[in-house]
RNA sequence: GGCGCGUUCGUCUAGUGGCUUAGGACGCCGCCCUCUCAAGGCGGAGAUCACGGGUUCGAAUCCCGUACGCGCUACCA
């Protein structure tokens, strides 16, 4: 095949968000299409009224392109093939139904909702294989048909599927599936209230805008042979299919919002990275062959086959994401991580404060290595951002010694002659005070990071009396001269 | 119930008949590094490859059956 006729699609419907699972099957579309040079268009499915959600078609192209999913066609850049709104596309769905009537491949239907009820009602209780539509509306005469339509009675047109016939799917990632025709429904195409079901309007769509290959979840490999059906029906050519395995909750059934975060802004929200969550998700499902796990966007495109992808489903692992997170975090550079802290900075308590991005860098540059989201900068280092309102008790007791006060003060006297002083300047004072006093490094060192902090861990000492700086720590290190030597003394005698 | 798909460490997975005492990653545990916490390095525990039959000199890999899980079974997608 001509590799610049490789287009595929994502076509999801409008019912509020994007899902995980949807985010996995756009992002394998988009791998697959620009792995081949070929194009990815967007496709809004919004054929249900009654399911329609106001803003989510804005909420789902807000989602993809944060993700960094870009289409070439759809409904913002529009292109060739449009509409991209199968609601917008009413007219065509219905010439294509009208030649099928005629060619007798579908038939109008004008049963009750109450006769259909009834009949699956019946079919159930003689404990029949399969419950089916009965055909009763193929058997109607013309003149039956015609007067119902003049009247205006409400219907809907089914696909006339031929019984005992052997419909043969052949997928990339399962290989030949085969289904009877007996297992198959006469399908509705139109709704009473002219618009498309999926079915329909996917093949037709499919065909005019020219996609190669579908790929899309697991759940519509039990209905790809309608699809057949339809294609061969208006003697159309086949797209090549590829059904992805579907993404699991920890219990192994499908991922769904009762077991955890589903759509991808909350995943947005929660502070992960797209980058991440791309990583991630990818490999949820497939992978190159070998034993890499850290991937970026046009890696993954460069790796990317369909005949990688997995048939099992996956169990969406969420302590991995979270590693990936911290990777992803790790080999940033500072400056590409410095938007992203200060946005999580405006949403924090600290956002009137005022902070430059020198030394904001810094502070990342110092946490980096140390956290999994950036906002945990904020929650686990408020240090940077306010003096310590209270000093770690643990610590107090584990760190603060009978000579804690007196190096402690010996070292501020020191700092508060030094005149701009560098982070090697702090690291000589500090040395020479331990040698002269002949203790050991962490004798002052662990007071220090008590007193500049208020907790027992986080970056190298020397680092973060220099971020903080000279004025800044002095006054940090006399209150806390002022009240640790309390805090420990009450503590001892309990 | 019917039809379809699936089943390798807790989880994501490698593996396409001999290279496998089934490899990697996350998580867990330990050691090293070290001013703390991380990160990093090293190591450990963890899978009778769902089960039962075959085929074969040889099977996680091929075939059959069973079990279990999941999907579909709407005028939803």
């Amino acid at each position: 095949m001509d590799e610049n006729n490789i287009r595929v699609r994502f076509a999801p419907s409008p019912t509020g968000y994007l899902h995980v699972g949807g985010l996995r099957t756009a992002l394998y579309n988009y791998l697959f299409a620009k792995h081949n040079n070929g194009k990815i268009v967007l496709r809004i499915e919004d054929t249900d009224r009654n399911r329609y959600v106001e803003g989510a078609v804005e909420n789902l192209i807000d989602s993809l392109s944060w993700a960094g999913i870009k289409f070439d066609e759809g409904p913002v850049q529009g292109g060739n093939f449009g509409p991209y709104y199968q609601s917008e596309r009413l007219t065509i769905y219905r010439e294509h139904v009208n030649k099928l009537i005629n060619d007798g491949k579908a038939y109008y239907c004008f049963c009750t909702p109450e006769r259909l009820k009834n009949l699956r009602e019946e079919q159930q209780r003689l404990k029949l294989p399969q419950a089916k539509y009965d055909k009763h509306c193929l058997h109607l005469s013309p003149q039956e048909i015609n007067k119902n339509l003049e009247t205006k009675k409400s219907h809907v047109v089914r696909l006339n599927v031929k019984p005992g016939e052997k419909v043969f799917v052949h997928d990339v990632v399962r290989g030949k599936v085969e289904f009877n025709t007996d297992n198959i429904d006469d399908q509705i195409l139109l709704k009473s209230d002219g618009f498309p079901t999926y079915h329909l309007a996917n093949v037709v769509d499919d065909h005019l805008m020219k996609i190669s290959h579908v790929i899309r979840g697991e759940e519509w490999l039990s209905s790809t042979p309608k699809h057949i059906l339809l294609y061969n029906y208006f003697n159309w050519n086949l797209p090549v299919f590829a059904h992805l395995p579907l993404l699991l909750n920890p219990d192994k059934s499908k991922l769904s919002k009762r077991q955890g975060d589903v759509a991808v802004e909350d995943y947005r929200a929660k502070g992960y990275l797209k980058e991440a969550l791309i990583n991630f998700v990818a490999l949820l499902g497939w992978n190159a062959g070998d034993d890499k796990e850290f991937y970026e966007m046009d890696e993954l495109i460069e790796k990317f086959t369909l005949e990688r992808v997995n048939k099992a489903g996956a169990v969406f692992n969420i302590e991995k994401l979270n590693w990936l997170n911290g990777e992803h975090i790790r080999r940033k550079s500072v400056d590409e991580l410095l938007p992203v802290l200060k946005n999580e900075l405006s949403k924090s308590k600290f956002k009137g404060k005022q902070f430059s991005d020198n030394y904001l860098k810094l502070v990342l540059k110092s946490m980096q290595e140390r956290i999994t989201f950036i906002k945990d900068i904020i929650t686990n280092s408020s240090y940077f951002f306010e003096p310590p309102s209270s000093y770690d008790e643990k610590t107090v007791k584990k760190r603060w010694k009978d000579d804690s006060e007196i190096l402690l003060s010996k070292f501020l006297n020191e700092i508060e002659g030094l005149e701009n002083p560098s982070k090697e300047d702090f690291e000589i004072t500090l040395k020479s005070i331990v040698e002269k006093e002949n203790v050991g490094l962490g004798r002052l060192i662990h007071p220090l990071r008590l007193a500049l902090s208020g907790v027992g861990q986080g970056p190298g000492i020397f680092d973060l009396i220099f971020i903080l700086g000279k004025e800044e720590s002095v006054s940090r290190i006399k209150t806390a001269l002022k009240t640790i030597p309390g805090i420990s003394k009450s503590l001892k005698n309990n």
